[in-house]
DNA sequence: AACGTGGACAACCGCGTGTGC
DNA sequence: CGCACACGCGGTTGTCCACGT
């Protein structure tokens, strides 16, 4: 049983409105109105059309007042702007635009103003990206000092060795520097209204977007360290007055870092992305297939300039390291003790391999290998 | 000139919602 | 309350046309 049809299909007219129909169709509703009733308008007027048909037709190209085409830069402001806030609900944007209909706006969109808006942000990332590849080596280092005053804790990869950092008496000469955000360094935290279409989907976005990104090949920090116990769904959302969809925190975090990715700065919960760890057979959800095809997109060009950005930051490693030691010869120096053997001989082994990633909270840092996405990247190339 | 391709736009379809009985 | 019906919305498909080969 399905749902019963609106109308005789059989007998009904499809495709594109020929001028005689428009015109009855105009001229009927201009002298009697709709009569309340489109299902019974047409054949009133004698035509062979769906009454859905006529009122689509009616709604969006004869109506008076209606404009096509032409949308001005106010308009596509609006436009954008609208569609960030609250999603694609084309009525309520066409209605903050005179003259406009849903189905105008929804093809302008589709066809036009997100490749439009997708150029301006990648032009935008690769900007930021060039611009701070160095900064963010060195705000790694900081971090690092930072996250020692916080906690004593850093995490370690392979094997999860823990160092409790109050019994190895490094002393850090940098304590002032903030924390490290990927998505500010990217320019894409984006302020947002507080609107109630958001809040709606969050848990689902946020459990799409994880799910995407262990598919992806990520994992969570608090996956491997279940001694910090932290909410999934919540944290990836919070707090509210920044921006989150799954397309521009993304967007943002598979291109601001290379190789591994945050799913939201201010989020407890870190994951990790490399590109190496792509499956082959991927399989999306419904919703994002859009948002996924782009992501796979933007990691092509990250991947083109992985190069460069690996230069840089073995060029800072090498300095980190340089730094590193000098600081645990001061300290030996200064106070007369050392790190104990294990703790030191882990440092020593593990600092010059790091590729790090962040978490803002600092509960834990989560690390690569070097060598391996070195090794990594070049298969892949 | 013929053909293929992709973009732009128009129209359709299915489903959720509102309303009256 | 439940049902039937119509409306409205958003996603999808179809059609036309410009452009390149």
């Amino acid at each position: 049983m399905g749902r019963a049809p609106c109308c005789d299909k059989a007998s009904v007219k499809k495709g594109p409105w020929s001028p005689e129909e428009d015109a009855k169709l105009k001229d009927y509703i201009e002298q009697h109105g709709t009569g309340g009733n489109w299902i019974a308008l047409p054949q009133k007027i004698g035509l062979k059309r769906c009454g859905k048909s006529c009122r689509l037709r009616w709604l969006n190209y004869l109506r008076p007042h209606i404009k096509h085409g032409g949308f001005t830069e106010e308009e596509d402001n609006i436009i954008c702007s609208l569609y960030i806030n609250i999603g694609s609900r084309w009525s309520i944007i066409a209605a903050q635009l005179p003259g406009r209909t849903d189905n105008d706006i929804k093809n302008y969109w589709n066809t036009r103003l997100k490749k439009k808006l997708l150029g301006k942000q990648q032009r935008k990332q690769q900007e930021a990206r060039r611009s701070m590849s160095f900064q963010k080596a060195r705000d790694i280092k900081r971090q690092n000092n930072h996250h020692h005053r916080d906690s004593n804790l850093i995490m370690f990869p392979a094997g999860s060795t823990t160092l409790d950092m109050s019994q190895t008496h490094i002393t850090s000469s940098i304590s002032s520097y903030p924390y490290y955000k990927p998505a500010e360094v990217a320019g894409l935290v984006m302020n947002n209204q507080d609107d109630d279409h958001h809040h709606l989907k969050d848990d689902n976005q946020a459990a799409s977007v994880r799910n995407l990104l262990v598919k992806l090949g990520g994992r969570f920090s608090n996956d491997d360290h279940p001694q910090y116990p932290q909410p999934i769904t919540n944290s990836l959302l919070y707090p509210p007055i920044q921006m989150f969809t799954p397309e521009n925190e993304l967007y943002a975090h598979y291109s601001s870092s290379i190789p591994c990715f945050t799913v939201n700065p201010t989020s407890t919960s870190t994951a990790t992305v490399c590109p190496h760890q792509l499956p082959s057979n991927i399989e999306e959800g419904p919703d994002h297939s859009d948002m996924f095809v782009q992501e796979i997109e933007n990691l092509a060009v990250e991947l083109d300039e992985l190069p460069q950005q690996l230069d840089d930051l073995e060029s800072c490693l090498i300095g980190m390291e340089m730094e590193m030691e000098m600081e645990m010869v001061m300290s030996t120096t200064t106070t007369g003790t050392s790190s104990t053997p294990s703790a030191e001989s882990s440092i020593n082994s593990s600092w010059g391999d790091m590729m790090m990633m962040s978490n803002c909270n600092c509960n834990s840092l989560v690390y690569y290998p070097h060598d391996q996405i070195v090794s990594d990247y070049s298969n892949l190339i």
